[in-house]
RNA sequence: CGGAGCGUAGCUCAGCUUGGCUAGAGCGCUGCGUUCGGGACGCAGAGGUCGGAGGUUCAAAUCCUCUCGCUCCGACCA
């Protein structure tokens, strides 16, 4: 391709409404532009780099016996209510009236749409296991899309379903995906780590996320020498070791005027967080229930619903914890709680003459010992991991940083079977729900993360894999000799298979070769009056300062090698 | 949805506080010339409903009200 002929609008100076490197240089390099908030146009130069994307993932597939389908955008919001994530996702869901009054959803991933399928068209257990997997446009309305292309409301997803008699194969298939991710990953040129992950609305209880550790990611990893991985909503913690400094003391009560938060209340109190104990009031499903953590821990909702056995929780309204507390919000407390079920930290267990709200306004209470003034009907781990706890398997230093998550693999079981009736028949004879295994990458997040992750001040740095093109041809000069021999390297290189970029533009020296960095194009092969002189070209990869004086001929054998090791 | 900020040429921005003359700069773009190995230079040009609507005023990019869009922080989420 002739740069002459292409449209690849490069620019100097970084996009104002960009803050993360990777969406300045999909700018800069013309990769992209934003139409709206979270919609961005693919040009031709970074449509090239999605497409190689796709063609890697369905590569590993088809490896793996995944077969490619294709199913609909639009899908009947009714689907959506039978399995409850019409709720479950909530205004995250894009959805539209069509002209019969019917509700229309975007599809934001498509559990219901696959298993639907299946329910129509498997009924035996000869038929399985089965995987499935398509490329498609997902919609979301996201909150806040934000940084580039990371978070959009529309974005292509690789989205795979497979199905399975037991729950072994599933096991077997779900090891198998896995591990295909990881060539995926691997070949697109990503450093990586898997960690545990909730499941979050596709539900089940297995599940890992692939993250790409840099600064510009939004979601937190907790990791450990130890090798111990997850992401924030899943991480645990060691259970701190309180060694009681001094024996119980007797229950006081505190006139503690508007000291509604931890904040207030140290000062107030001059304790340390570490000796108060939040209590804090939820409702899940539909019935209230008291949390305890320590002052300084946070609590993570994710985990108390599941310790409470409920599907979600949310913090109660104001109205709920007066009538259920018999004070105002910020004086609840454990003590004489005995209405409602209480969910205690493992951290609050230990603790010795703590500080807690005396469920009575403007006062708190001093020497509370968890088991004598009170009794937790569930002790369990339902606070948020924090920086300065240690590992809970090792005992290690946790440590935190931030990632972006390109792929994210569920087992959501019979969750989507039994809500829509796939069932199959089993060797007895018997119907049975399908249980089933999803997969998902995020294949512009694949790009973004790989321009993260590997940029440097002059722009871009491709890996061979999804480069847009493997070599770009910088013609100095618009000389016979000059020009006849880019149009031979040109259609050397071509012939054998490489994709190349040819900057025949009649522009100067410093403006090619800054372009050529700024997008990245690994190999740049330079052709000026200067190495021509003694019948050589110079060939450099994008990562090298000095390049290579080579005959024509040579550089094009080397190119082909460095493309092919 | 709460908090903050920003909308002026294709891009990046100045001008707004304290209303006033033909609305500016750099980059990019067009033409001509000189130049040509890391974002050249000269000359001549094109390009603007100052986000939109309403209001105040003799007069609004500038002040007021409403509205739309974008960005960041938070909440929430994959």
């Amino acid at each position: 391709m002739k740069w002459s002929k292409a449209f690849i609008p490069t620019v100097k100076e970084d996009p104002s409404d960009a803050e993360v490197v990777s969406h300045k240089l999909m700018v800069r390099a013309g990769l992209m532009r934003k139409l709206a908030a979270g919609a961005y146009s693919y040009l031709p130069l970074g449509y090239r780099t999605l497409r190689k994307i796709e063609q890697i993932i369905r590569r590993e597939m088809e490896a793996v016996g995944a077969l490619e389908l294709h199913m609909p955008v639009i899908q009947p919001g009714e689907l959506w209510e039978r399995t409850g994530r019409l709720k479950a996702y909530g205004p995250v869901l894009m959805n539209f009236t069509d002209r019969h009054g019917r509700r229309v959803v975007l599809g934001p991933t498509h559990e219901e749409v696959i298993t639907t399928l299946v329910a129509d068209n498997i009924s035996s257990y000869k038929q399985l296991p089965l995987n499935l997997y398509q490329i498609q446009t997902k919609f979301r309305d996201e909150y806040r899309p934000r940084f580039g292309v990371l978070r959009t409301r529309e974005f292509l997803m690789k989205d795979a379903y497979s199905f399975h008699l037991t729950i072994e194969d599933l096991k077997v298939t779900y090891e198998k995906m896995y591990q295909a991710y990881c060539r995926i990953f691997d070949r697109c040129g990503l450093d990586y780590v898997i960690v545990e992950a909730e499941s979050g609305p596709i539900g089940g209880e297995s599940s890992h996320e692939f993250m790409v550790p840099t600064e510009a990611g939004e979601d937190t990893l907790v990791r450990c020498s130890c090798g111990y991985a997850a992401n924030l909503e899943r991480a645990t913690a060691a259970t701190p070791k309180t060694e009681p400094k001094e024996s119980p003391k007797d229950l006081r009560q505190v006139h503690t005027p508007g000291a509604t938060t931890i904040d207030e209340l140290t000062k107030m109190l001059n304790t340390p967080a570490e000796q108060l104990i939040k209590t804090l009031v939820l409702v899940g499903d539909g019935k209230p229930l008291a949390a305890l953590v320590r002052g300084d821990h946070e609590l993570n909702e994710a985990k108390l619903a599941h310790a409470a056995g409920v599907s979600n929780v949310q913090m109660a309204d104001a109205q709920t914890i007066e009538k259920l507390t018999g004070a105002a919000v910020g004086f609840a407390g454990p003590v004489g709680l005995s209405d409602l079920p209480i969910i205690a930290d493992k951290a609050v267990q230990g603790m010795v003459n703590a500080a807690t709200g005396a469920n009575k306004t403007d006062y708190h209470l001093l020497g509370v010992n968890p088991g004598r003034d009170f009794t937790p009907s569930t002790v369990a781990d339902i606070r948020l991991a924090a920086p300065g706890d240690r590992c809970a398997k090792c005992n290690g230093e946790l440590k935190f940083s931030k990632g972006i998550e390109v792929g994210h693999v569920f087992q959501p079981g019979a969750k989507y079977s039994d809500a829509l009736g796939a069932q199959v028949l089993n060797e007895k004879g018997k119907n049975q729900p399908v249980l089933m295994g999803t997969y998902g990458i995020g294949l512009n997040r694949i790009m973004a993360a790989a321009i993260e992750t590997r940029a440097d001040e002059q722009g871009i740095i491709w890996p061979m894999s999804i480069a847009p093109f493997q070599v770009i041809l910088v013609q100095l000069g618009q000389s016979d000799q000059v020009l006849a021999t880019a149009e031979k390297l040109y259609e050397d290189l071509t012939a054998r298979g490489c994709e190349v970029l040819w900057d025949d533009r009649d522009a100067r020296p410093g403006v090619k070769f800054n372009d050529a960095d700024l997008i990245g194009i690994p190999l740049r092969i330079t052709i000026g009056e200067k190495a021509l002189a003694k019948g050589n070209v110079e060939l450099k990869p994008r990562t090298e300062k000095q390049p290579q004086l080579l005959e024509p001929a040579a550089a094009v054998d080397t190119v082909m090698r460095l493309i092919n090791s």
